[in-house]
DNA sequence: AAGCCTTCCAACCGCGTTTCT
DNA sequence: GAGAAACGCGGTTGGAAGGCT
C-alpha cells in the first residue's frame, strides 16, 4: 500500500484469514479493508450520533463490522482531523525527541502531532525512523550507541538478567529507555515556591526512586504505583514514598505544558554533559547515572522516569484533549 | 517479461485499564 | 467488592506496490 487510497479498489476484498477471533467471531461479520461505502456509513453515523458505544456502533449504523474495527477506522481514517500525506521534518525530529523521552508511547506521542495517529507513527517508527538511527549506530529502542551496552548500575543488571529469563514480548515494551531516575528531583524542578507547587525536597540526591523490575507491567497499562491512579494522577503514594497529593500540586495542565515543550526544545536536550562529564550526549540519550547539578537536566532526566513523567505526561496530552470527558483533579483550588 | 525481494501500512489481535452493573 | 463489558493501547500480520535481478 504505497499510496494508501480511501479504500482498497472494489472487490479487491483481500483474503484476509477468516479466523474466529473473540471480536468478530459473530457469523457475517465482514473483516479486512474497508470500503468507500462502509466509510461513508460509518462517517455519516458519527457525524450524525457522534463517536463512542463501539461496542453497538455497527449495529446502530448498519455495518456488518465489529465495534473494534469500527473505531479504528473512524480514529485512524475517517476523523476529519487525521492529517494525511508525508511526515514534515519538523514532525520527524519531534517523534525521535518524544521517542526518546517515552519510548514506544504511540498514543502519547501522537498527542503531541496534531492530526497525526499512534498507528501512524508506529508505521512511521518502525519503517523509516528506526532503521535511520540504526544506520547512525544509535539503538533505536534506547537512543544509545549499539555496541556500548554495558551495564552501569545494578538496576541495569538486574534488568538485563530480567530480560535474559523472559521473553521480549513478556517484558514491557513500553518501558522508558531511561530508568535511572528519581522522582523527588523532577518535583524539585517542577515546583514552584510562590504557586504552592513546591515539592520541597532538601537533598535531591537522598531519595532515587529507581524502578525495579516488579513494576513492569504490559500493554498499555500505567506503571504500578502502589496507590490508585486517576487517569494516570497518583493518588497518594508513588513507588512507595510519601509523596503526598495533598501538599503537591502534582501538575497542571498549563505547568506541564511549558515543562513538556521545555523537553522537546532543542535547548534542553542539547544540554551539554554536567557534572564529571558522565555520559551525557544528546545524540545518543541521556546517562542518568550521576546527579545532574543543572536544573534543566534534571528536569530532564528526571522525565525519564516512568513513575513520573508518565502521569505528568497524561494532564498534559490527554487531559487537554478536547472531547476528553474526565478532567484532573485540581488540588490546588481543593 | 517474469519472478523474487523489500517496503509500506491498514487492519487485526491480545491484553490491561476503566467503567458499569 | 466482584464480575462483566467497554474501551484503548501497543505489537504483529500480511497483502499491495515498487524495486531488483
Amino acid at each position: 500500500m504505497r499510496n494508501p487510497s480511501p479504500a482498497p479498489a472494489p472487490g479487491s476484498a483481500v483474503a484476509w484469514k477468516a479466523k474466529v477471533t473473540p471480536c468478530c467471531s459473530k457469523v457475517g461479520l465482514k473483516r479486512g479493508p474497508w470500503t468507500p461505502e462502509e466509510d461513508e456509513v460509518l462517517s455519516s453515523f458519527i457525524r450524525r450520533e457522534g463517536e463512542g458505544k463501539w461496542r453497538t456502533l455497527p449495529k446502530r449504523a448498519g455495518l456488518l463490522r465489529c465495534g473494534k474495527s469500527c473505531r479504528l477506522r473512524w480514529m485512524n481514517y475517517l476523523r476529519p482531523s487525521v492529517k494525511r500525506g508525508q511526515i514534515a521534518p519538523d514532525e520527524e525530529d519531534l517523534i525521535l525527541r518524544l521517542h526518546r523521552l517515552l519510548g514506544n508511547r504511540w498514543s502519547l506521542i501522537a498527542g503531541r502531532l496534531p492530526g497525526r495517529t499512534d498507528n501512524e507513527i508506529k508505521n512511521y517508527w518502525n519503517t523509516h525512523l528506526s532503521k535511520k538511527l540504526i544506520s547512525q549506530g544509535i539503538d533505536p529502542r534506547t537512543h544509545k550507541p549499539l555496541n556500548t551496552d554495558k551495564p552501569s548500575s545494578s538496576l541495569e543488571r538486574d534488568n538485563n538478567a530480567l530480560a535474559s529469563h523472559v521473553p521480549a514480548t513478556s517484558l514491557n515494551p513500553n518501558a522508558n529507555p531511561n530508568p535511572n531516575i528519581q522522582f523527588q528531583n523532577a518535583c524539585s524542578s517542577l515546583g514552584n515556591e510562590n504557586d504552592g507547587t513546591n515539592f520541597n525536597v532538601h537533598n535531591p540526591y537522598d531519595n532515587y526512586h529507581y524502578f525495579d523490575g516488579s513494576t513492569l507491567n504490559h500493554g498499555g497499562g500505567w506503571p504500578s504505583f502502589d496507590g490508585p491512579m486517576v487517569r494516570g494522577l497518583p493518588n497518594s503514594h508513588v513507588a512507595g514514598e510519601a509523596v503526598e497529593i495533598g501538599d503537591v500540586n502534582f501538575c497542571t495542565d498549563d505547568l506541564f505544558s511549558s515543562f513538556l515543550n521545555s523537553l522537546i526544545n532543542d535547548e534542553v536536550l542539547q544540554q551539554e554533559p554536567v557534572n564529571n562529564g558522565s555520559i551525557c550526549n544528546s545524540e545518543q540519550g541521556i546517562d542518568l547515572a550521576a546527579p545532574p547539578s543543572d536544573p534543566l537536566a534534571s528536569e530532564v532526566l528526571a522525565f525519564g522516569n516512568r513513575a513520573f513523567w508518565e502521569p505528568a505526561f497524561m494532564c498534559s496530552t490527554v487531559f487537554n484533549e478536547e472531547n476528553y470527558s474526565v478532567q484532573p483533579t485540581n488540588h490546588m483550588n481543593n
